[in-house]
DNA sequence: AAAAAAAGTGAACATAAATTCACAAAATGA
DNA sequence: TCATTTTGTGAATTTATGTTCACTTTTTTT
C-alpha cells in the first residue's frame, strides 16, 4: 500500500520548513549573509545540514525565499500607506518614516536584505525587491503629480533616489553604534524631510 | 656586499605593482569583484600568481588599494567642484552630475565599487569611501546653510541621502541594459534636480 | 665569470563552505 | 509486528580560491 502523509506529519514538515526560514532570517539579521552558512542555519533550526536540502534545492533558493518573504511583509505595509486617503507628500513621508523606523528598531534585517551583497541568484532577487520598493514610491509620485501636488518629474529616477536615500542614510546608524530614541526620531525626521522636499512636495 | 636595486630595477618593480593594480581594476570593471581572482589578476598583468604576493600581502589589501585609488581620484574631482566660487546649489548639482556622468560612462566599475559585495576588509574600506563622498556634500551643505541658500538641516543625514540617492538611481541603469546618450543626459538631470530640491535649494 | 641576493614561478597546499549519499530513524499501511 | 516508504543524519566529497614554497631565473657585486 502507498505511503500517505498524515495530517500531523504534513504539519511537522511545514513546521520544519518554517523553522529553517526563520532560523536563516535570524542569522542574517544578526550577522548578515556572511555568517549564514547552511550548517549554521541547520544548527539554529535544530536540524542537520542534510535536512536543509530536503526542503530547499540549494542555499541560494533558501535565501531568495528568506528575502522575498521579508520584503513581501514590508511591501504590504508600505502599500497600505501608499493607498491611504491623504496628500501624496504625507503618504510619501509616512512610508519613508515607516520603513526607517522599523529598520532602526533593533537588529532588523531590512538593511542586510536591501544593501548586503550576496551570490548572483540572491542578488538578482534583491534587485527585484528594490524595484518593488521603488514602485511603491512611484505610485505615490504619480498620484502627487496628477493632483498637482508635485511638479512633473522622472518618477522612475525619483523613486530609485528615494529608496537609495533612506537606505544609505541608514547604513551608518544601523551599524555598531546604537542610537538613543531621540536621535532616532531626529534621523527619521531628517530623512522624511529630505525625501519630501526632493520631489518638490 | 649587500645587494642594491638599480634605478632601472626599482622602476620595473614599481611598474609591476602598477600593472597589477591596473589589471585588477580592469577585471573589476569588466566582471566585478567576483571574477577578479588573484590568478586572473596575475594573468592579466602578465605575471604569475606567486608574484602578486611579492607586491601585496593579501588579495584583500590589493583590492583595498584598487578601491581607494579609484575613489581618491573621484574625490579629488568632487572636491574641486565643491570649492568653486559659485552658489552652493550649483556646486551640489555639478558634483552630483559629475559623478553620475562618469559612473554611466564606466558602468561596471561604478557598480562594483558602489554596490558589489566583497570580503569584510574591502567592505570596511568601501564604507569609509562612501563616508568620504558624503563629506564632500556635507561641506557644500554647510556652506549653503551658512549663506542662507539652504534651510537649516541635519547635514550628515542629508549628505548620506544624497550619496544614496544617486547611487541607487545608478544601479538599474548600470546593469545590463545600456542607455543611449539622450537617456543618460535625462537621467543625470533628474538626479541632479532631485538632490538640489531635497536640500531645499 | 662566479657567488650572492633578490625576484619570479606555478604546482602543491590549505581552507572553507556547499552539496551529496549511504545509512539510521521514524512513520505508514497491512 | 513486519515490510515499505519517507524523513533525518552528518561525515565524506566536491569545488573554488587564496596562499605558500621549493625551485628557477634574473640581477647585482666582486
Amino acid at each position: 500500500m502507498a505511503y500517505r502523509r498524515s495530517a500531523l506529519m504534513e504539519e511537522r514538515l511545514a513546521d520544519n520548513r518554517d523553522r529553517i526560514l526563520l532560523a536563516a532570517r535570524k542569522l542574517v539579521a544578526d550577522g548578515g549573509f556572511r555568517e549564514a552558512q547552511v550548517a549554521a542555519v541547520a544548527a539554529a533550526a535544530g536540524l542537520s545540514t542534510g535536512t536543509i536540502y530536503r526542503y530547499f534545492p540549494s542555499k541560494a533558493e533558501l535565501f531568495v525565499e528568506v528575502l522575498t518573504r521579508a520584503v513581501e511583509q514590508e511591501i504590504q505595509i508600505l502599500d497600505e500607506i501608499a493607498q491611504r486617503d491623504a496628500p501624496a507628500s504625507e503618504r510619501l513621508g509616512a512610508a519613508v518614516a515607516s520603513f526607517v523606523r522599523r529598520a532602526l528598531a533593533g537588529p532588523n534585517l531590512a538593511y542586510a536584505f536591501i544593501a548586503e551583497p550576496v551570490d548572483p541568484e540572491v542578488e538578482a532577487a534583491r534587485i527585484l525587491c528594490r524595484k518593488q520598493f521603488g514602485d511603491v514610491f512611484k505610485t505615490i509620485l504619480i498620484a502627487g503629480i496628477d493632483s498637482g501636488e508635485f511638479p512633473t518629474q522622472d518618477c522612475d529616477a525619483a523613486a530609485a533616489c528615494i529608496v537609495g536615500a533612506y537606505t544609505e542614510a541608514l547604513v551608518g546608524p544601523i551599524g555598531p553604534a546604537t542610537r538613543n530614541t531621540r536621535d532616532k526620531a531626529r534621523l527619521i525626521e531628517s530623512i522624511r524631510t529630505f525625501c519630501i522636499r526632493a520631489v518638490g512636495g
